[in-house]
DNA sequence: AGCGGCGATGACAACGCTGTCAATACTATA
DNA sequence: TATAGTATTGACAGCGTTGTCATCGCCGCT
């Protein structure tokens, strides 16, 4: 019966070897897909690795490459879910390859930042990093790390230019739908919160947003755009601002759910129906969205997908030195999710 | 042809050791904190690592001693902002020790979920494992762990018997709190959601409740209480079971703040004023609590905190510094958190 | 048949660190 | 001052893998 007990102690090279009848080396060629390998040897080896359940150690492995097995991202205080969803993907696209993920808070306003990044890539033997938003589009960090060697990929980073792998929605894009579907329904003066200043995505819905208006032939009352900074709180306290006067806007875009639950916060606070009164959206379709009251209309990104994606690619670019002339970003498609919390204008 | 792009390099123990005038063998004692050190050899030698700002290499190390410098994480879809927090903690404890922190997410249903996780030790070096709910109750999946000697903590298991290390809330006084003050601002029937039935705070939360509710002299009435699976959707539904009688109770208390935040939604289908004819309450203190309509009254746990001391806990296990006749257990303390979902009873 | 070329393979030395155990430097004591 | 006992320290051999380079066949070609 193939049924083995569980043992916790690691069968090495030489017993594939072996088992085989080759020498460690060419089990050492296999395992890393090299080419010089006859066909039929390489089943052998195979054969014989899974008959084992031989799993290369990945401590000796990048002590004697000196390369690693890790993929690090690195992220600043982003929402939960985000975390979560990006993890899931990243983790998925780890596994397939046989990596690991690191995880690697930090601040993306300290000056050492760039220091730091450069010791986890020391000390962890090289690993290859994701950069999450809003690091992604700190220039001199990317700069830098470029100029060090180090393997890098980028999410949703503002600028493009740069010729590192990223993936990204069409921010812009995405608002500008949105923003459009609320002017269908009939708003006409629309309140729009804007992200934090530091991310790039926050100028890009914003613009968005300006387009759709535009497109439309509404003007752009710069007294119902007001800064937020992608927290509760700042959603919070920007709804308060603009809903504090008579003459409100009948529709609030948030750049982010969290906003748009603080703005239906003081909604609710304020006694104005959702959405009969007011019409309130967010964007990125976290699971807030469905918690607060009406359930939000909001932006889905496949957040999961790009995750896996990237990584995938970045995992590419540590082993390969893949293709130069390959194009390096990949745009995913976002879809506008209606729900209740928008409604036609009332008038 | 050859380019050779600058690059990053890692600082040796050989340097720190010539440096320092001894041998690498006293340099690697002083990294790992041996006691046969003489003190002025261990001050010039941290001098020299500082100095030269060495950092042991991970892979050496784990590869010479088959020691691990990795603490998994081994959750089952847990909330984002539970494992956010979790993690949170349990990275900080890892930095101060020098671990890193994989992440192992599972199935707890999994028939192959032992042999999993056995494959997961050996492939990385025998990392220490983090069980979180519901695996720290998986009285087989422990009971295997510890016969291979893999080393594990627990995080709230139900069953605190086993003696590796856990650490917990007391879920039962918690939820008999916060019944207790529901009691207290008037309450007598009051609805109660049973959490997922393979966590065993589900159960521990039930009994707080019923104990609350038979100290205060209210009779349990087994028509007002519903099993729940800790999602939004399964809240959903039990608050529709709730609330479809017209004689429905007057406060619900959901086992966690996802539950609640569904039954919130449904009374404001059923357009039941929250919390005039109707309080809610949760538990967790998600930020889910503060995105709903009104804030949820709910119970706070230190997640980060407790992550944190449980897998600086692990880690001394892992490195046998651990004294035997330390207790097993660390119990933290909750707090109740009053919020708008709550209010006194109508008449 | 002899020769160059090339694909396939193996021998062996790292990789940077820790475990073992021997060597040396102290310390207290007689 | 000598001596045993203990505290410190270092030499050296791996840990399991990959990089380098030598070797071995086998091919086609002269």
């Amino acid at each position: 019966m193939n049924k083995k007990k569980p043992t916790t102690r690691a069968v090495t090279i030489d017993e594939v070897a072996s088992q085989a009848g080759v020498s460690i080396k060419t089990v050492s060629r296999v395992m890393n897909r090299e080419a010089a390998v006859r066909d039929s040897t390489r089943q052998r080896v195979l054969a014989a690795a899974k008959e084992l359940n031989y799993k290369p150690n990945p401590a000796a492995r990048s002590l004697a490459s000196n390369r690693s097995y890790f993929v690090a991202m690195v992220y600043d205080n982003p929402s939960a879910s985000y975390l979560l969803d990006f993890q899931t993907g990243a983790l998925d696209a780890c596994r397939e390859r046989g990596y690991s993920l690191l995880l690697q808070p930090c601040d993306y306003q300290s000056p050492q930042l760039v220091e730091e990044l450069i010791t986890l890539v020391t000390e962890r033997g090289h690993p290859g990093l994701v950069l999450t938003p809003p690091l992604s589009d700190l220039t001199e960090v990317v700069e830098q790390l470029d100029r060090l060697g180090v393997k890098f990929v980028r999410v949703a980073p503002v600028d493009p230019e740069h010729p590192s792998p990223y993936v990204a929605v069409d921010d812009r894009a995405a608002a500008y739908d949105l923003t459009r579907y609320l002017i269908d329904m009939g708003h006409k003066r629309i309140g729009f919160i804007k992200g934090h200043p530091d991310h790039g995505a926050s100028q890009a819905r914003y613009e968005g947003f300006r387009g759709a208006l535009r497109d439309r032939g509404l003007g752009l009352d710069k007294s119902l755009v007001v800064q937020g900074f992608f927290s509760f709180e700042s959603g919070e306290q920007c709804g308060r601002t603009l809903l504090a006067r008579k003459d409100h806007p009948s529709a609030i875009f948030a750049s982010n759910d969290e906003m748009a639950a603080g703005v239906l916060h003081i909604a609710h606070d304020l006694g104005i129906d959702v959405p009969s009164r007011l019409s309130v959206a967010g964007f990125d379709d976290t699971p807030v969205s469905r918690y607060t009251w009406p359930s939000l209309t909001t932006i889905r990104q496949p957040v999961e997908a790009m995750a896996k994606s990237i990584v995938s690619t970045l995992i590419t670019v540590m082993r390969d030195e893949r293709k130069k002339d390959q194009s390096n970003g990949t745009v995913f498609p976002y879809e506008l999710v209606i729900r209740g919390s928008t409604g036609p204008a009332s008038r």
